[in-house]
DNA sequence: AACTAGAATTAGAATTATTCTAATTAAACT
DNA sequence: AGTTTAATTAGAATAATTCTAATTCTAGTT
């Protein structure tokens, strides 16, 4: 449960929640929300028109700013597929994406229960994994 | 066993291989040549400079266009890492790649035996994958 | 409530990998 | 050899992103 800020004004940052040492301004806030509403994966483009309908006068690169901000203290994940676009996921379980060529949508893939990485992989014993992408394209069934 | 170009020449393209449907010009055969000599996963910008050598007055787009044509037939594949420049590399068998962070390198990680992505990964039954990605970023073991 | 220092935001310019354009050259096919 | 088609080329154009320098905001302090 999330600590209520005293003046109730959902537009004031609530002071006492923690975002992970980020400090969470209007604007960061307005880009953060519309990424946890978003469910498309949207780019820093898609994300400014929205940011705009909330809070008209915003520049993109504040959006870059922000989106910068917000991965660097991972709540949100930055996607890549091939040279296209960054994408920006608020989905911070650890998951892969699936790109369905049909309909251009992505979808968030998890992994299975108990699936090791080293069962798939052939890595020399004690390599150090920071960061995993696995990304696919194809169709899904109709 | 490839058949000998008769004249022997070794800068006359062979005719009789088949390169997957492409035809392989003097320029594509010399980008094609060095990524098969790489080991390092090129940039186009890599790949220009090294064509340099070998074929002085090669054009940057003409690079660009022949790794295009090369991954549109399947011989070479393009690689992403986040937002950098693409990277080519010749090695066809499906495989990942892992980034090292400490040296920068980008080696190829080869998947088990008889690994199967459905064991891995939740996907919905009849999931057609027409492309798989794998990518880590991390540190080997010194 | 004003003061200050540091950080965030902004508009617009700059950067950079890549693609496009239009002209030239080379190859393949009568 | 002549014609047609494709490939190459130089340079311009594009587009996502980053940078710059000026302004504004915020948090902490008096």
């Amino acid at each position: 449960m999330v600590k209520q800020n005293p003046e109730g004004n959902p537009h004031t940052p609530d002071k006492t929640q923690d975002w992970n040492g980020l400090r969470m301004t209007k604007q960061r806030r307005v880009v953060y929300d519309i990424l946890l509403e978003s469910t498309d994966h949207p780019t820093a483009q898609d994300v400014f028109l929205q940011t705009t309908k909330r809070m008209p006068g915003i520049s993109l690169a504040t959006v870059y700013n922000c989106l910068e901000a917000l991965v660097g203290h991972e709540l949100v994940r930055q996607v890549n597929f091939d040279r296209e676009p960054s994408r920006y996921c608020p989905n911070l379980s650890e998951h892969g994406h699936f790109h369905d060529v049909k309909t251009g949508r992505i979808h968030d893939v998890t992994f299975k229960d108990g699936a090791k990485l080293t069962d798939f992989l052939n890595l020399p014993e004690g390599t150090e994994i920071s960061d995993l992408e696995i990304t696919l394209r194809g169709t899904l069934p109709s």
